[in-house]
Formats: structure tokens, C-alpha cells, sequence
RNA sequence: GGCGAGGUCCCGUGCGACGUCGCACCGUGAACCUGGUCAGGGCCGGAAGGCAGCAGCCAUAAGCGGGCAGCGACGGGUGCCGCGGUCACGCCGCGCCGAC
């Protein structure tokens, strides 16, 4: 125990020292995107050993001791880092509409431009209504402003998108002098459990105590897993046999949560198919039940695989019609070329994407940070570097300005 | 260990919700081998009159489509629905108190 620790401090301290270095090293070490963890089969059993993700390099849910790891103070960490992690992880995203789309411009100012531009949105799953009202507006803004070349446009295409993308708040709401209540909803394999397990970590990094509930009484599975991601967070797991009731643990959590002090309190669900209207009906219950004692759930969180698609955009409706999503975590949006169901969802359904999936590690599921996205969705990967994976993404990333202090 | 508030199994059964299928429903629907009406034209007849009948129009069969408020069959990760039986002063977590 004492050797690993020791062994930790000093690739930490390597890691502090070198500060590129710290890039190489980790995608040398941690080829993490080959092994998704959520393999189609089974949906949400990616920890083999929720053990698994401290073996990375920056080993964040070993022990809270660790936070010198981050170099970076805890303050500053969080406006950085994401950005930087965002830029790094949405490799393929950026590769493919961005490749298009920069390419598109190249050629001129153009009808057929805005045609291409939007099939490229299409493709990247803005979605068909939004792309054609996105693309018309921004052509009527080119043509207002007498923007004449690709490179005006392409600029001005970043600017409204990201105007489209930045008014909404994007924090995950907290009470100041109580239990926190988070609900986490989806459907199958989308990564509720995982995703619950790395906020759960993060929060106890954070110094907070956090409690989980195991409302998903359908599988016993489900509950042994967030038990394995509550055990190696350091977060309390309440929980109850096969079949139980969902509302009823989830009400249970909430006492337990509650009696204990503790700060936050998340909210496992079963998933399930949003066509299902006994399920959601169940899932209203558990809201109800949960609300009834705890007041209004502080978030309520849908987690969306960014590979589905448009069906992405119709579990949204869904689930906010049953329970009020206050918020979207995107899971896997690294190795897609479709993250556009952000805007979609945003612009069609008024839902903010909180937090995305950009890998395995814990840091890995960070707030969505617009300026980054759209920065990396439109970034044209030079061509001879342009692999299929994101290793390729080095090259250009180290163009970025601001990022170079990280690590 | 005590107390409290929940949850939970099996069998039978009633009701409800949901889903699938069928019926019914609405729409559409036949060059000719469906029916009706059959202009024009044709045929028989000295004539009176009669016959077959195209197009059109009307109706309708299969088929196709739609929909859900109806009826039936079937189905369960169906029910902050019920009844009866058995299980269970059991089991599962939760809270409070107490003991170590």
C-alpha cells in the first residue's frame, strides 16, 4: 500500500515537473478510448474493477490525499482543465464535421456551400429542423454583414452557434445548508451508473459526503455495481433486494442521506425505454415520492448516449415530460462524430447539456464547456496527421494558445 | 437488542392502465372477367316494342390507408387498485433509542 502511494508520488511528481511531457505520457499510458467500458451487451457493467480507473496516470479517486496530483489549484482547476480535456477528447467530433466543414468553406461563399454545410449538420445530428432554421440564419447574417469570404463565415458560423449555445446555466444546482438531491434517468446503457459513480467521486474529492440510492431494483446488478463505484468513491450506498420498490429506496436514501448530514444525495433509476409508460409512470413515483419528503429534486439529470442519435432528441421529450429534466448528461461524445444532438436538444427542448462523457476517467465526465465544443466541433484537423483516433489530435491541439500551461 | 415508518414472495381472483392482434368504424377502392342506372351508338322487328350493353355516374368486394371514443382475444420489468389463501412476530434496506 505505502509502495503504491509512494510509487503514485513520484509519477505525480514527474508529472509536475514535465509539463508536455504530462500530455505524452498519458496517452502513452491511458489508451483509454478502445476499451469502452459500457460494451452494447451489457449496458451498465462497465467497472470490471471500479478499481480500474485509478490505474490512470492521474489517479483521482485513489484517495483524497491526492489532490497535489492536479498540479493546478483546486480553484483554478476547474475552468482549465475542461476546456483542455474537452479540446483533447472530442477527437473524432472534431476530425470529421470539422474536416467538412472548414473544407466547405474553403471553397467560397457559394448556394451550394450552405447547402453542404447543412448536410454536414444534418449528419453531425443537429438535427434537420434546427440545421435548415441554423443554416438560414446564419446565411441572412453573412448576407447582412457583406461577409464575402469562407474564413468571415466560418467565424461568424462559430459565433452564432456559440451564442446558441452559451445563454443557458449550465451549473448543477446545490442547497447551501442541506442534502442535496440529484435524480439520474435514462435509459439502458446509456451510463447512469457510471456517470452517478464519477460524480460521486468527485464530490467526496471535494470533501463532500455523498449518499447513493439504488433505486434501479430491477437488476440486482445494477445495485452490486453502484455499491463496487460507492465503495471505491467513499460514498454511502443505500440499497434494497431485487424488486424492491424504487420510490421506497429512494425514499429511504434520502432518509439516510438526510439523517447523516450528508451533502449529496444521487439518485440511481433503472433504465428505461421512454415508450414505456408503466416505467415512466414508476419513475414519476419515485420523483413524487422522493419530492414529497425532500422538496424538489435540486437536478434532475438524463443521461443521453451521444452514438443514438435523433432517438437522442425523442428520450429528451419523453423524460421531460415525465419528470422535468433539468439537465442532460452526454455520455460517450468522445469517438462520435455526432455531438450536434447538444444543440439539438438545447434548441428544440429548452434542456441544458450539464456534463459530457469525453472517456473513462472521472474527470473524464466534465462540464460542458460551449466555447471549447464549439471551438473543437469546427477545427479543421490538418489532414496529414488525421488519423482515426485521437492521438492524431496532438499535433493541432498544439496550436492552441491558451491551453499550453496545463500539467 | 428495543421501537417506529416503508418495502418485499407465492397461489387464486375481481377491476383498471398499457401493448399486440382481430372485429367493428371512417377513408380509398374494379378498363374487362361486380351490381345498379345506362347518354351515344349497336342488334332484332314492318311497326309497336324488345335485347345486349361501352363511357359516365352511383353502390360495393378483395386490397390499401387511417384512427381510436367501441367489442373481443392474447401478453406481461402492468397498478402510491381490491378481495381470499398461505407465507411472515420471516426477509430487505431506512430512522430513532439502547448495549458492547
Amino acid at each position: 500500500m505505502e509502495d503504491l502511494i509512494l510509487v503514485l508520488l513520484v509519477v505525480l511528481g514527474l508529472l509536475v515537473i514535465g509539463g508536455v511531457g504530462f500530455v505524452v505520457v498519458r496517452r502513452g499510458g491511458a489508451p483509454a478510448p478502445p476499451r469502452e467500458p459500457e460494451a452494447p451487451a451489457e449496458p451498465e457493467a462497465p467497472p470490471a474493477e471500479p478499481e480500474a480507473p485509478p490505474v490512470e496516470p492521474e489517479a483521482p479517486p485513489v484517495e483524497p490525499e491526492a489532490p497535489p496530483v492536479e498540479p493546478e489549484a483546486p480553484p483554478v482547476e476547474e475552468p482549465l482543465a475542461p476546456a483542455e480535456r474537452f479540446w483533447q477528447r472530442l477527437g473524432r467530433a472534431r476530425s470529421n464535421l470539422g474536416d467538412a466543414v472548414v473544407g466547405i468553406f474553403r471553397q467560397g461563399l457559394t448556394e451550394e456551400t450552405w447547402e453542404e454545410l447543412e448536410e454536414s449538420l444534418i449528419a453531425a445530428d443537429v438535427g434537420v429542423e434546427a440545421s435548415t432554421e441554423f443554416v438560414a440564419g446564419l446565411k441572412e447574417r453573412c448576407r447582412a454583414e457583406g461577409v464575402r469570404t469562407g474564413e468571415q463565415a466560418l467565424a461568424l458560423l462559430k459565433e452564432v452557434m456559440r451564442l446558441e449555445l452559451e445563454v443557458t446555466d449550465r451549473t448543477l444546482a446545490r442547497r447551501e445548508d442541506d442534502t442535496t438531491v440529484w435524480l439520474v434517468t435514462g435509459v439502458n446503457g446509456t451510463g447512469k451508473t457510471t456517470s452517478i459513480g464519477k460524480l460521486a467521486a468527485r464530490a467526496v474529492r471535494d470533501d463532500e459526503s455523498v449518499v447513493l440510492a439504488a433505486a434501479d431494483t430491477f437488476r440486482a446488478a445494477a445495485a452490486d455495481q453502484l455499491e463496487r463505484w460507492g465503495e471505491s468513491a467513499g460514498a454511502r450506498v443505500v440499497r434494497a433486494g431485487e424488486g424492491a420498490d424504487p420510490a421506497s429506496v429512494a425514499f429511504d436514501g434520502f432518509a439516510s442521506a438526510r439523517a447523516a448530514g450528508a451533502d449529496l444525495l444521487l439518485v440511481d433509476t433503472a433504465g428505461r425505454l421512454q415508450n414505456k409508460t408503466a416505467l415512466m409512470d414508476e419513475l414519476r413515483k419515485v420523483k413524487r415520492v422522493l419530492e414529497r419528503e425532500a422538496g424538489p429534486c435540486d437536478e434532475v439529470l438524463l443521461v443521453l448516449d451521444a452514438t443514438t442519435g435523433q432517438n437522442g432528441l425523442s428520450q429528451a421529450r419523453a423524460f421531460l415530460e415525465a419528470v422535468d429534466v433539468t439537465g442532460v448528461i452526454l455520455t460517450k461524445l468522445d469517438g462520435t462524430a455526432r455531438g450536434g444532438i447538444v444543440v439539438a436538444i438545447q434548441r428544440q427542448l429548452g434542456i441544458p447539456v450539464k456534463l459530457v462523457g469525453l472517456g473513462e476517467s472521472i474527470d473524464d465526465l466534465a462540464e460542458f464547456d460551449p466555447q471549447a465544443f464549439v471551438d473543437a466541433l469546427f477545427e479543421e484537423v490538418a489532414q496529414d496527421v488525421s488519423l482515426e483516433d485521437d492521438r492524431s489530435a496532438v499535433a493541432p491541439d498544439s496550436r492552441r494558445p491558451d491551453q499550453a500551461d496545463e500539467g
